[in-house]
Formats: structure tokens, sequence, C-alpha cells
DNA sequence: CCCCAATTGGGGGAATGCCCTCAGGCATT
């Protein structure tokens, strides 16, 4: 059980008991809990052994006891109590964009709606006006919200579904029932969302191999079990297969189930393997097909294919490639680090910069920085600065932009930082034309470096604003604006076909963590997929760059603006 | 519920505008 699992369940218990209406001060309680074990730089199970649970800000006698009682028996006896109260049918209806905890509770008590199913029949059937508070317009966007959640259905994201099947491979490995394994499927293409696990193994032993499989403590269920296949699911129901070859076809193996249809269509039309039978990797079966190894991520059919044959692959970006983080939030607005302990990380990551962009003052929720504040940060962060030799911090922000397209600070106050990221948090649905002129203006704006988080989209929850891209792409490109991949896996945005098409009109990117905690900075990596994905190469990454062409970048030298 | 002062009891809410319906819930990181 992981720390953000754990953490998912005390969240739960906070939503259920906000929706029963308890004790306001209960709920922050677990909230705090959750959001402190997400923020946990250690995992709990040693924590547990060394009994310093209670040691973890925000955790109590009681929260430790649940926190035990999960670590122990893989379930609470209190969550499980307040589930019978409030299925989770009636916490799922919280997806709905809309729908809070007052108005699930009213649609719980006083008609009895459990279940998304439940839900959109009422809607339908126009139960839900007939609600204080509630009227046609609220059904309308309660079947738009249901419409939404189902098209991001079956699908996990990356964040989720990678850690769970590399957390499973491991274990096969460590059991030693394995004698090769290797992820396969979306997942080692670096999809954004995927649908399932797909692992391919060489076992001799089938029995075993089972047997190791049932008692695995992730396991779900298993749906299906035959000699080269098993099928099932993992815990948050994500379902995994496992695919069982002989070893002289692993090679082969591999480059069939990573995929993509797309791709293995095109590459190998017939779809006969016998030729690349005892083949010691898939580096040496491209090589017998007459082309260079192409990265996984490349693998959907999209001209890569041609440009194996001819050699001319692009050489990727990789993690190691990346110089600094450009994207990073402190404890001064809503982060969960002090910046010297953010910088710390940084460094150790190997990084030589590392951009502080904390929150301007409109974004109040996140105790946005006032034009005072950000300077008072500014000379704290010369302090830090100046104990470090090889490794640099930048006064940055993450301004908003306002809802005219305005900056949330005056261009005195921009004018002496080092990284002006703008990005929207609010206005989200303004129309296509309104949204589009709103952040070119910011980009035409002369102090901004970066646009963050272009279309404010997060998987499988909320789709990004309506936005002309080809606009804004042409805009950052004649302005030397860079765009951001921001990383974070329920974001990833700009997404890789955005990527893409930025880097051959020559704009430039930075893969940003966004991150709130020195966890978070480990994110960068799905933020490297995902560049990947979009065919990046280090030149199109600022932060791949040594810090005297990235400041030179920023103060667009070569740009034709100011 | 947790924390912090003390060892039983009091204090603690992230701020603000939008939206839909008519007072207040919801969304934003």
């Amino acid at each position: 059980m992981t720390n953000r699992e754990v953490a998912r369940i005390l969240e739960a218990i906070a939503d259920i008991l906000q929706i029963k209406n308890d004790n306001p001060f209960k709920i922050k309680a677990y909230r705090n809990a959750a959001e402190a074990v997400c923020h946990l730089q250690e995992d709990l199970l040693p924590l547990y052994r060394d009994g310093r649970l209670r040691d973890i800000p925000g955790v109590g006698k009681s929260v430790q006891a649940g926190i035990i009682e999960i670590l122990e028996k893989g379930s609470m006896s209190y969550y499980d109590r307040l589930l019978e109260e409030i299925p989770s049918g009636v916490l799922d209806m919280l997806a709905i964009p809309g729908l809070g905890h007052k108005t699930i509770n009213l649609l719980h008590t006083s008609l009895g709606i459990s279940s998304l199913p439940d839900l959109e029949q009422a809607a339908r059937e126009h139960r839900i006006r007939q609600l204080p508070g509630m009227g046609a317009k609220s059904e309308d966007n309660i079947i738009k919200g249901l419409e939404l959640l189902r098209q991001g259905a079956n699908k996990a994201t990356l964040g989720l579904a990678r850690p769970l099947a590399l957390e499973f491979l491991q274990y096969m490995e460590r059991t030693g029932v394995v004698q090769k394994a290797a992820l396969v499927g979306s997942i080692r293409r670096g999809k954004s969302l995927v649908g399932d696990v797909d692992i391919l193994v060489c076992a001799d032993d089938l029995e075993r191999l089972h047997n190791v499989i049932e008692t695995y403590p992730g396991l779900k269920k298993i749906d299906e079990c035959t000699s080269t296949n098993i099928k099932g699911r993992l815990r948050w129901e994500l379902p995994f297969e496992i695919i069982r070859v002989a070893s002289d076809e692993f090679a082969a193996a591999q480059f069939w189930t990573t995929g993509s249809k797309a791709f293995r269509k095109a590459v190998l039309p017939g779809g006969n393997l016998q030729p690349f039978r005892g083949l010691s990797d898939e580096a040496e079966l491209f090589g017998k097909m007459g082309m260079q190894y192409i990265p996984p991520e490349m693998r959907e059919n999209q001209g890569e294919i041609e440009m194996a044959r001819r050699r001319e692959l692009p050489r990727l970006v990789e993690t190691s490639d990346i110089k600094g983080d450009l994207h990073v939030h402190s404890s001064w607005s809503d982060g969960g680090g002090g910046m010297a302990e953010m910088a710390q990380a940084a460094r150790g990551m190997g990084y030589v910069y590392l951009a502080m962009t904390d929150h301007s003052q409109s974004l109040s929720i996140s105790r946005g920085l006032s034009e005072e504040r950000l300077q008072a940060q500014g000379a704290s962060l010369e302090a830090i600065n100046s104990q470090f030799k090889d490794f640099t911090i930048l006064r940055g922000t993450e301004v908003d932009i306002l809802k005219d397209g305005r900056l949330d600070y005056h261009d005195e106050v921009l004018k002496n930082l080092e990284v002006v990221i703008a990005s929207i948090h609010s206005h989200f649905k303004l129309d296509r034309e309104a949204q589009t002129r709103r952040i070119i203006a910011a980009i035409e704006h002369p102090l901004v470096n970066i646009i963050g988080h272009l279309t404010g989209r997060l998987l499988g929850r909320r789709p990004g604003y309506e936005v002309d891209v080809d606009r804004i792409l042409e805009a950052c490109a004649i302005n030397q604006v860079a765009l951001e991949i921001n990383a974070h896996p329920d974001r990833l945005d700009i997404d890789e076909g955005t990527a893409r098409q930025a880097a051959r009109l020559g704009v430039k990117m930075a893969v940003n963590s966004d991150a709130h905690d020195v966890n978070d900075l480990q994110l960068l990596e799905y933020g490297i997929i995902n560049a990947r994905r979009g065919w990046l190469t280090k030149n199109d990454i600022i932060n791949c760059w040594e810090i005297d062409r990235l400041r030179s970048f920023f103060k667009k030298d070569g740009g034709s603006c100011i």
C-alpha cells in the first residue's frame, strides 16, 4: 500500500464526513492528515515499524490507529462503517463538476440517489429540479458531467498505473518466479491515459507463477488464467494482463505487445514473428528489419517507420538531459517545502538550476504572493543562493493571466524577475476567441518567458479550456515565448501532439514539474515521457540548456520583441 | 479530528468570484 493510496482513503473519509455534515474540524483533520501523508518523503511502512507515525504533523492518536489498520489489514474499520452509511457510489458523484458535498447530501437524503446511474435517471426524469436551489440548468450540467466522466472512464493516468505496474513487475522479479519480465503495451509507450497494465514474462514453472500472482498483496482478483495469459485487476480496479512466452520469443513478443496496433500493422503487415525467434533484444530485431531502433514512445505509425528506415530518427530527450526545473512552488505560496529544501532536493537530482515560481496575488486560495511578499521572498532567495557555488535558484513567478489578458503584477515588479511563467487559473469558460486573445496578450507581453499549462486540462476529470492552438504557437514563435510541458501526470499539458507541432514551428518548450513539495520534483519524468512522445530533442527544451543559453533566451536577444 | 497549552479543555476555518437561483454552494492550486 503506497502513501498515496493511504492518503486517498483518508481523503475519502473526509469526503464522507463532509457529505454527512459532520464536525468541520474533524473533516479538516482527516484532510490535513491525507495531505501530510501525500507529501511525506518517507514510506509509511518503516515509519510504522519504528513507531514514528505520530511524528507526522497532522497525524494524532486516532488517525495513527487508522493508518496502522490499513497497513496491517489493507482496510480500516471506521472507513468501512462510514461506507455503509454513505456508499462509494455517492462519493463518485463528487467527480461531477458542479456537485459538491452539500448538493450530494441533498440528492442522497431527499431523493435516495446512491450511484451515478441513479443520478442520471433522476436528472432525466426532472426530479432534481424539484429540490431547493436546483433547476433545469443544474440537471443539464449533471448530464453533461456524466458524459464527460464516461469519456475518461476505464482509463487510468500514467501516474497511477505506471507505479502499480512497476511494483507488480518487481514483485515477480523478486520472487524469482520469472526468468525475464518487461512492461509492454501503452504504459511502455508512455501514453498519458492507459487502459491496462501489460507485462510480458518468461516463466518455466507455470504453477508457481500462478501461485505467486495469486498471493500478490496488490491483487484484487483474477478473471482469467491460462498457460499463456493471466488477466485480472490490481488495486484501484486497474486491469492487468500477464503474457507468458518462451524465452527465445521474448524479444519478438516485446516488440509485438508494445504496439501500437497501427505501428504493428504498418511495420510488419503479415504479423509473422517467426524470423525473429531467438533474438537477444529488440534492437537486434529492428536491425534485422533494416531499421534504426524506434523508441517505444514513437511507435504510433506517424512517420517514424519511414524515418527509421532512412536512419533519420531524432535523438529523443532523456531525463539525464535536464539541467533544471523551471516551475516550482515553495511554502511561500501553496508548496509544502521551503526554498532551501526544494533547492537542495533539485541539486540532489543533478540539476544546476531551479526557478522558484510561486503564485501571484490573485490566486488567494494558494496564498498567492502580494508584490511586497514577492520582494521579501526575493531577499530570502538571495541569501539562500549565496550559499551555493554550483547551483542557482532563479527568481521567478507563476503570474496569473487575468480575465482581460493583463498580468497580476506590475511591470516594474516583473522586471526584477528572471523567469516569468504566465498561467490561467480562472475564467475557464471564456469562449475560444476571448480565451485565445487573453493568452496571446500574455505571450506578447515583453516580460513573459513561459506559458504554463496551456489548456488547463485535468486528465479524466476536466477538459482543457477552448483555445486556438495554431494562433498561440504562432505568437510564441514570434515573441520568443516557450510553452510549458507540465509534467504532472494529471495534466501533461501541452500534450504530445501540440508539442510536436510546436517543435516543427521552432517554438521552444520547458518540461516542468510544477512541484509543490520535494517528492513532486520526481514527476518531471512523466513530462520527459510526454516530450519523447512529441519527438522532442534536448534542443527543443530550454531546461536542457546551460544556464547562460537559458538566460539569453529569457532576455529574448534573438527575438523581435522589446 | 489535531495541536497546544497543560494533564482537561479551548481554539482551529486557505479567500474570492462565479453561477444558478434567489441564499449559498462550488471551483480554483
